[in-house]
Formats: C-alpha cells, sequence, structure tokens
DNA sequence: TGCTATGTAGGAATCATTCCTGTCTAGATA
DNA sequence: TATCTAGACAGGAATGATTCCTACATAGCA
C-alpha cells in the first residue's frame, strides 16, 4: 500500500507523532512493503532518499510508531524485531525454514476466544494467531527429501 | 513438574539426545518450573549445583533439546528469548505491562484451523494463539489509573 | 519570528548470543 | 574392563542488534 504525504501527514497528527521528514520515510517505507522488515533492512530503504538519516532515527522513531500504534512488532523465534504497518487485527503465517512472514485475514480467527476460566484473571486486550509451516517455495525445495526421515 | 532423573535419561534418549549431568541438570530446572525463564534465568538456576557450568554449555544445551523437539522457545516483543519445557501444543497469556507469559491448555484453540483458500501454498504444520492483556497482578497495579486517560 | 520541547546524527556502550579452541567424556566396541 | 572417538564442555573472544549519551537542529506553538 503507497501512501500520499498528507495521508501520512494526518495519521501522525491525529496519533500526536510530530511530523519530520524521517518520520514520514520511515513510516511510508513501512507502509509500502508486506515483507515485515527489520530496523536495519528500513534503514537501508530509506537512506536511499536520505542518505544522512541515522540508524539510532530508525530505531527511535519504530519506538515511537509503536507507542503511538502506528506500527507493530512481530517477532519468529529469538530473531531479529520485525515491523509491520498493518495494524488491524490480523494473523501470521510464519516459515520455519526460511522465515517469511505472511499477514493473514481473517474474521473467524480474530474471533477466536479465550474462556474466562481459563485467562487466570488475566485481562485479554487481543491475541493473535500464528501458523507455523513450511512456505511454498522451502515445500518446493523439499520435494526431493526423504518422507520418512524428514 | 519435577521429573525423576530416570525419566529424564529416558527422554534424552527417546530422542537420541546424549545424557550428562549438565544436560540433565539444564532440563530438569526447565520442566520444573512454569515461569518460562530466559537462558540466563537457567544459567543461574543450575550453577547453584554445578558451579562450574559455563553460560555457553546452557546455550548450546538449549539449542540441543530444541533440535530434539523437548524444549520450545517462547518470545514476547523482540525481548530475550525465553524458553518452555512444555511441548504439547499450548497457547500463551502474556501481559504486556509485566511481561509474564502464562501457559493455556484449551482443545478448542487446539482445533483453530486456516482455510486453504487463505494458507498462501503454507504447509501448516501448527499453530499457536498469543493473547495480550493485564495480568492479575498489573490489574491491580492499574486500579488507581484515570479509565478515560489510560 | 522567536522559543522550547522534542527530534536527529553519530559515536560509544551494552549485553544476549555465537564463535573458537583446547580439553574432557559418554557410550560404543573389542 | 580398557580403548577410542564423536560429540560435549569451559572459558574467553567476537559479533551484532539495540540502547545510551550528547551536541546540534527543527517542528510547531505563541
Amino acid at each position: 500500500m503507497t501512501l500520499h504525504p498528507q495521508e501520512i501527514e494526518v495519521r501522525f497528527r491525529r496519533h500526536a507523532v510530530r511530523v519530520t521528514r524521517q518520520r514520514a520515510a520511515i513510516y511510508a517505507a513501512l507502509v509500502g512493503t508486506s515483507s515485515h522488515p527489520t530496523a536495519d533492512d528500513l534503514y537501508r530503504m530509506v537512506t536511499r532518499q536520505h542518505p544522512a538519516m541515522s540508524r539510532n532515527t530508525v530505531y527511535y522513531t519504530l519506538g515511537v510508531l509503536r507507542k503511538a500504534g502506528l506500527v507493530q512488532e512481530v517477532n519468529v523465534g529469538h530473531e531479529v524485531a520485525r515491523f509491520d504497518g498493518n495494524v488491524t487485527m490480523h494473523h501470521h503465517l510464519i516459515c520455519v525454514q526460511c522465515g517469511r512472514i505472511e499477514d493473514v485475514m481473517d474474521q473467524e480467527l480474530d474471533q477466536v476466544k479465550i474462556s474466562n476460566r481459563r485467562a487466570k484473571g488475566f485481562h485479554v486486550l487481543g491475541h493473535r494467531v500464528e501458523f507455523h509451516g513450511y512456505c511454498e517455495s522451502c515445500r518446493e525445495g523439499r520435494r526431493d527429501a526423504s518422507p520418512s526421515h524428514g
């Protein structure tokens, strides 16, 4: 999804986030991809247009946007932090081989609930379902592998 | 859950994991708690009995046990890796304030499925549901907070 | 237009995790 | 039981993502 600069400004103001060129660039890069980039991926994407941008600013901005609720952090295993510009409720397909993450929008999954009895006193705000498996290209790479020793 | 040394040995052999004192101690510590400790937590727990144990051995052993399927890694945000000795299918309640993780066993959640149409070519092996919210003690700490500005 | 809280750049510091290397040992074999 | 060797262990160094520090710059308000 590509956003007009005006739309970015509107969103920032709505969430009380100061508008700066750096932040707009970082947010635009994140919303413009579906690849769940790392902070360093974003740094590399953004420095093409803003060579002076500091890696530090990327981290700081991601922190600001996360606290403002404009950005979400996604994680697989204990790997490097990945970010997602899609903050509507959604779920993930995660490839256990290559680490690829795909978004899943599915109202049935949105409605998954936990019974009060099992919630151990938690006040639940939301949930997310993670599906783990092999993505299409990793499945193809595994065709050769013997199915009995896998 | 506390395990007899023999039971640990049986599990290790069943999973083709060499039996050493260090590994047994680490695994026992992990299975004996429900607190999802970090590698460093485990190091501190285990060095009480085994002062010579290296931090490196804890990491290495956790890697071995994870690959063998005896241990699972759990993560919240991009925080330090946490480990779980419970490898049966289960889900998690995660406190967004203090980071506490509680296991949830629930057959309804085990049966959550994704339609083929939405699976984007993934061969799904399993899934996990994460509920995010405030745990009981963090809720209590928040009683004072004004509900309209929280 | 000026003021000030906040953001930015860049470099240093932190710290979980991994790598390297020499020694040790589980467990298989004779 | 003694021997052998792949794999495990300890300890220290290296890595690398993230955070901290600080001086300078700027968004946005008055």
